[in-house]
Formats: C-alpha cells, sequence, structure tokens
DNA sequence: TGTTTTTATGACTACGGGTCATAATAAAGC
DNA sequence: GCTTTATTATGACCCGTAGTCATAAAAACA
C-alpha cells in the first residue's frame, strides 16, 4: 500500500482492479439481458445473480441496492449517448444541420437500445432524493445530462453565430426546450410502438415515423433567423 | 332482477349501486392521500386499506391489485384535465389563441395536482400490456387520452380555418406533435422542480417558468400560417 | 324466523429485496 | 513451505408487502 513497496505488489493491485471493475461491468451486462427478457420491474436480483454467474450476496458487493444497480445501467446509456452526442460537433455543418443531426443521432440511440431510454425513465421515477443526492453513480448520471444539454447549446450558439438560428433567443433556454421536446415526442413514440393499442393511435392513422421530422419542421420554422 | 319485480326492491339496488361506487371513490380517496405523503412505490395497501376503514380483503374486492387501483386514480386525472380542456372549446376565440389557452390548462393542471401527473408517468410504465390490454379501467384512461387529442385536432383545425395555423400541415400529426413536446416540457419542469438539483439547471441558471412560454412562441412561429 | 346470497375480514402464503455468519481464497509474514 | 491475517464469496435466512382464502357478518329474501 505505501510508496517503498516493491513494484511487483503495485501490479498485482493494478490487475485486481482490472478484475473487479471487469466482474462489475460484467454484472450489469447479466442485469441489462435479464431485464431485456423480463422488463425492469420484474427482473429480480436472484435471476441476475445467476445469468452473472456470481451469488447474491455478491452482487450487493458490487452493487448497494437494486436501484443502484439499474443507476449503472443508466450510466452507461447516458454516456454512449453522450459520446455519440459529441462526434456531432466535430462534424463542420451549420447550428441548425447540426441540431438536426442530433436529433437523428437521439432517434436511433433510441431505437437501437431502447433499453436504455427505459433505464432514463426509471432514473427519473425515483422519488427518493436523499438515495440520488449521495450516490455517486446518480451523479456520473447528471454529469452525463449536462454534457449532453451544453452541446445542445453549442450548436444553437453556431446556429445564432452562422444566421441559421435567431440570435434573439436565449441559447440555454432553447436547449433545454429543443431537449424537453424531443424526449417528449421519443417517449410518445416509443410508447406507441410499445403497446400497439395505444389509444391516441388507434383509429387516428397517424404516421409515427412523420412525428420527429415534423418536430424538426417546426422546431426549424419557430427557431429559425430571419 | 326481472322486470316483474316492485319498484322497492328497484330502489334499494340503486341504492347499493350508489354504495358501492361511493365506497370505491373512498379507496382511490384514501389511496391519493397516502400516495400523497409517502410516494407511489412506498405507499403500502396496508396502509391504503387503514386510511379507508377498510380491511385489506376488501380492498382487492374493489380493485384486482395495486397497479388497477394507482390505473383508477389516473382515470379520474385525465377526467378532470379532459374536462378542463373541453371548456376551452367552448370560448370564442382564435385557434392558435385556444392552443395557448390549452398549453395553460395544461401547466395549471399539473402545478394543481402533481398526483395525477405522476400517475400518467406510472401508467405509461406499466409494461405488462396484456394487463393493460384486459382491464376496464385501463380503456377508459385511453379513451381520456384519445379524447384531449381530439381537443387538440379541433383547435389546430379552427386555427387552420381562421389563418392563425399554416394549413398545410396535418391536424392530426400536429396534435401529436404539440402533445408530445407539452408533455416533454412539462415532465422536464416537474423534474427540475422537485429534485432541486438536478443536474441540467445547477449552474445552467435557465429559468424554468420561461420555458413554457419559450414552447408556445416556438410552436406559434413554427406552426403559424403566412 | 330460517335460508340463501352478498359482502367483509384478517390470518396466512408466496416471493423478492436485502443481510450476515461462515467459508473459501489470496496475500503477507516467517 | 507453513501460519496468520485480510479480502472476497456464499447462500441460508430475515423481513416486509402484495395478494389469497376460509370463515364470519350482514343483507336480502321467503
Amino acid at each position: 500500500m505505501t510508496v517503498s513497496q516493491k513494484k511487483g505488489f503495485v501490479i498485482r493491485i493494478g490487475r485486481k482492479e482490472r478484475e473487479k471493475r471487469q466482474r462489475r461491468e460484467s454484472i450489469i451486462d447479466a442485469a441489462e439481458e435479464i431485464i431485456l427478457e423480463r422488463g425492469f420491474d420484474a427482473a429480480t436480483m436472484d435471476e441476475i445473480a445467476e445469468q452473472s454467474e456470481v451469488s447474491k450476496g455478491t452482487l450487493y458487493l458490487y452493487f448497494e441496492n437494486k436501484t443502484a444497480l439499474y443507476l449503472a445501467i443508466c450510466e452507461r446509456g447516458s454516456q454512449k449517448l453522450n459520446d455519440r452526442f459529441g462526434e456531432v460537433l466535430t462534424t463542420d455543418r451549420s447550428g441548425l444541420e447540426m441540431i438536426r443531426a442530433l436529433g437523428e443521432v437521439y432517434l436511433t440511440f433510441v431505437r437501437e437500445m431502447p433499453l436504455y431510454f427505459q433505464a432514463f425513465s426509471h432514473y427519473e421515477a425515483i422519488q427518493d432524493e436523499e438515495f440520488l443526492k449521495e450516490n455517486p453513480i446518480a451523479k456520473q448520471c447528471k454529469e452525463h445530462a449536462k454534457q449532453s444539454l451544453t452541446y445542445i447549446v453549442r450548436c444553437l450558439q453556431v446556429g445564432m453565430q452562422d444566421g441559421s438560428i435567431d440570435d434573439s433567443y436565449d441559447p440555454k433556454e432553447l436547449a433545454l426546450l429543443v431537449w424537453s421536446c424531443s424526449r417528449g415526442v421519443v417517449q410518445m413514440t416509443q410508447l406507441c410502438n410499445r403497446k400497439h393499442d395505444y389509444a391516441l393511435i388507434d383509429d387516428m392513422d397517424v404516421d409515427l415515423n412523420a412525428l420527429i421530422p415534423l418536430l424538426l419542421k417546426v422546431l426549424e420554422k419557430g427557431m429559425k433567423g430571419e
């Protein structure tokens, strides 16, 4: 543990750390599989333990409770989404075009990995504020969310610079708005797709796939600079 | 039971029906109180039974399970919101103005009765499709949602008639969009208000109260006819 | 009043989240 | 190597809560 200890020892500590993280990840993998099969609520810790080839007790060695484990899934998801958002920022486009790209990235993400989207909803449904305030994984999730929002702000700022977006808006407010609306629309889409008999669409015959392009169209017109 | 039976009997049946409904309502009342105190997840059926001055067994005579009871709360909420939406339609305003009014009604509703808003989220989180498909209360909820959406469609149609809204849009699609966005924004607002340390606002200093007006502003500009 | 039907009850069961005494394994000291 | 100490793993167990059911009370009826 102390600095005076020989190199070999330090290396071995490194390996242990690595193995520990690996096992943690494999538990999250297992949890994801089980949740995909059974759903968030129906999934049990016993099932997850079995799937991850670990005893129940060990599970609780890595995650203080079920919520913490689910938060970890959330954290993974927000990390992934964040990375994809970041990539958009590296491309050379107008602000408005980047906003559209972010929207498409978001939609693709949710389509490809609906589990993470569900996990986000789960996270938001957590009532216990104390837990959220203390838990380090929750803090990570927050960090990622903040980061994502910042990406949107940046795109809007670029758009205001290049004239593709009306610069009389407050970019931060507008970013929050874009974010909220996208979430709302995607949520609705998911909802309608999942239970295919969901009231709103039944005899309404609206094409859900048209909803996101429509959002972009309306938002763009609403945000466009003169 | 048969038609030949004397009046007194029929009247007594009526009274029993009435009492049964009343008790059902009082159970829902109790559930709402407990949930307000403890939250949806922490609330137990025993607590609710005690609060409604009924045994646990009786509770299950009126609601097949906890989810059904929660659905009943949802049904109540959607009924109330629906009524308020309906009132807006009776006023004499331009389509765009009515849309704004609906937005305000919605926001007021959520502010006054956050419990119902939470109940809606709960409803949407239910994974068991079979249950939702069979349950009559769920069907009612759906009916209300459909009705609300129709109100929005009507307002948009009026707006397209009076020229306040661009009539090249499909009113149904646009209604779904307006609805989704509003939900998204309100959800975000609720989220940020609840856990006051929610990542997005912390050091962003965005005024949440400005978010809904901003939504209306952007939507209006985006939907406006030339 | 006696009989049947409806409604109410709370002890009980099943099940899942979470714990903890104990065991296995690995590291350190000699 | 062998012993001692520290770390990590285990699953039997505890406890709270959703949901059940045999029994009782009440109401309707004859």
